[in-house]
DNA sequence: TGAAATGTTGGGGCG
DNA sequence: ACGCCCCAACATTTC
């Protein structure tokens, strides 16, 4: 008797429900990952997600072997017939897996579940993702909760999620060892090496997600609320690729804040502390895309489909590529280009200039975010997109409309996020950096820069395109 | 997890 | 002493 663990976005052996059950039986255990990026329909992994998750392939596969088992790894076109295959090869009877949520992909698992059963195989599904399954929350009518407070507050009512399990001594392994691909042939490395820069700022992996949190906790928590704004300070906790890929799990960092938390004198305070409220954001978010499973391409709002978004290849390709001539966009947007992450406060400040600045359709911003960060995340990406843009859950309403100079003056009054990432306005004095348009003839000279050549000159004028989209608002009707 | 426009208040300068 | 104006500071409304 053998079990099968299929691992998906869970690559972790702390607190991992599937692979903890799988051990109770007391009999080898196959692990495998399946790489099938056609079954994700349009949401395929982008260039800098592949990378990270093939760098977490070869750790998790290293901590595996360190338990005396390899890491089974199937390159497939078709998940449920893989899943056979392995399952026939090396005698399997019990197949585990944790759950994930995304409307497509949790479908799809339903009807692998019941072809497995069909064939004779036992197969369970856990959760490790979420602190609290989707289904579990409602609100007094019934219905899915559609404002972020009252769902959290209605979260936090519930008694604490359990305790993370520890991972285990030692995994016995199968006779002979399924056929597995080599990691290089799974081809998720880009062709050109432009995401080598990536390792200088993340080093994915269990273990490091771990000390990521960790190393968070003691320098950054208890300033958390002021500082995670400020987009120069090193203030958040960079968790969100190890959790989008299960590195470390949601139950994992509660209790690691609670501990914490206690040991610093505040037995009670933590459970309201913002840092667990941005987790809080992240159940909210996989909550509304399980109730709402259409809002990845559409606005939750629906009137806002009839919105008159432009068509500008132009804009949009300067957006992009950070050249909007607007210094804090501009970061914002090579900070994620050479990193593959983008400070959260300057995402909302580069997401407000593409939907409400340019006029272009929220959708847009979210495929290149869904392309370019490491952390995508189909759930956190709909919903921050929809936020954005307004038309989505607890949105902020479209009328509010970030002023990138004055969102800059106030999160980055010295300029240092702006000049780390925007260096050929770094001679700019501190109060010309984020807005160089407005500094004299002379000042840019001294810094060496020609508008329009050396930086551009905004791309729109901000107060112009703030009565422009407040206009095109106004041509929805309620 | 906005910003701009508009309204209100109160202190101080001044005749 | 008083009314008037100005304007900063703050509050409220509007988008």
């Amino acid at each position: 008797m053998t079990t099968l663990v299929w691992f998906r976005q869970d690559l972790r052996l702390r607190d991992n429900a599937a692979l903890t059950a799988a051990l109770q039986f007391g009999e080898p255990i196959v692990p495998l990952y399946i790489f099938a990026p056609d079954e994700e329909s349009i949401w395929r992994p982008g260039a800098a997600s592949r990378w990270w998750l093939h760098h977490s392939l070869r750790q998790l596969d290293l901590d595996l072997q360190n338990l005396g088992v390899a890491l089974c790894l199937r390159n497939a076109q078709n998940t449920q017939a893989e899943l056979l295959r392995v399952a026939r090869e090396c005698g399997i009877t019990r197949i585990l897996w944790n759950r994930r949520y995304e409307p497509a992909i949790s479908a799809r698992d339903q009807v692998i579940k019941a072809a497995l059963s069909d064939a004779g195989f036992t197969a369970i599904s856990y959760n490790s993702a979420l602190l609290f399954e989707p289904w579990s929350i409602k609100n007094k009518t019934g219905k899915p909760y559609q404002v972020f407070s009252p769902f959290w507050r209605q979260c936090l009512s519930l008694p604490d999620p359990p305790e993370p399990t520890p991972a285990p001594q030692r995994i016995q392994s199968v006779a002979t060892a399924p056929h597995s691909h080599e990691l290089d042939e799974l081809k998720l490395l880009p062709r050109l090496d432009w995401a080598d820069g990536f390792l200088a700022h993340w080093t994915p992996g269990a273990a490091s997600a771990h000390q990521c949190l960790q190393q968070f906790l003691t320098d950054s928590f208890e300033h958390y609320q002021s500082n995670r704004d400020r987009p120069a300070l090193r203030a958040t906790s960079r968790l969100s690729p190890y959790l989008h890929f299960g590195e470390i799990g949601p139950r994992e960092v509660w209790h690691a804040t609670r501990k914490f938390a206690q040991q610093n004198g505040q037995h009670t305070t933590w459970r309201r502390s913002h840092f667990l409220f941005e987790l809080g954001w992240r159940e909210f978010a996989h909550h509304l895309l399980f109730y709402f499973p259409d809002t990845p391409a559409h606005p939750l709002r629906t009137n806002y489909a009839r919105f008159p978004w432009k068509s500008d290849s132009g804009t949009l390709k300067a957006w992009q590529r950070g050249v909007t001539g607007y210094p804090i966009v501009d970061a914002g947007m090579r900070e994620l280009w050479h990193t593959g992450w983008m400070h959260n406060r300057v995402r909302m400040i580069t997401g407000s200039f593409l939907v409400k600045d340019l006029l272009l359709p929220w959708q847009q911003g979210a495929q290149w975010f869904w392309d370019t960060l490491v952390d995508a995340d189909l759930a956190s990406n709909t919903l921050g997109w929809q936020w954005v843009a307004g038309c989505g859950a607890d949105a902020a309403p479209y009328f509010r409309i970030f002023n990138p100079t004055t969102q800059a003056l106030k999160f980055d009054p010295q300029g240092v996020y702006v000049r780390r990432w925007v260096p050929e306005i770094a001679q700019l004095p501190d109060s010309f950096i984020h807005q160089p348009w407005t500094a004299t003839p002379e000042v840019l000279k001294s810094a060496g820069i020609t508008l329009g050549k050396t930086y551009p000159f905004p791309i729109v004028q901000h107060d112009i395109a703030r009565l422009e989209a407040l206009a095109a608002l106004a041509t929805l009707q309620p």
